[in-house]
DNA sequence: TTCGGATGTTATGTTTGTATAACATTGTGT
DNA sequence: ACACAATGTTATACAAACATAACATCCGAA
């Protein structure tokens, strides 16, 4: 499931870790989500997109398919 | 997690053994979700939003906080 | 060029979502 | 009251998400 957090996460000017911390998750498990590995939890999504100020739908473009 | 699956389901009419089949879980999965035993994965949240025709965050309440 | 921060990887363990089956309860039409 | 569909519950097992630690690579600044 392809997403936008590497994007987002530059234009906010986040390292990993950064936002890893502020998600409360691990900073591999960003990297596996950045890298597509598996797709996250909706909590989690929903504290990522909320990190960023968007959607869930937006941040995981989900209008493209589950 | 809040979310308005029972609501959408009545809506559509679909019985929680309809609901399941048509996302591809069992029809107890389906039951936790609606009684908040747990949340979903992004992916079956995904699904069951395309189900209903409405988004993700629309459908659990994403505003309301993750 | 070298050093350090940022990113990527791999292995192993824990937690949580989901499957499965069996049974209980509620509700509704007749 | 009865039958049956819909909903709810519980126990056990499995798969996927996430934790943890250790190490590897990449890249920009001094």
């Amino acid at each position: 499931m392809r997403n936008r957090i590497r994007e987002y996460r530059a234009r906010y000017g986040l390292t990993q870790a950064e936002l890893a911390r502020l998600v409360g998750v691990r900073r591999e498990t960003i990297v596996f989500l950045e890298k597509g590995r598996y797709s996250p939890s909706l909590r989690l999504a929903c504290r990522i997109a909320k990190v960023f100020g968007t959607t869930v739908d937006e941040l995981f473009l989900l209008q493209e398919g589950c």
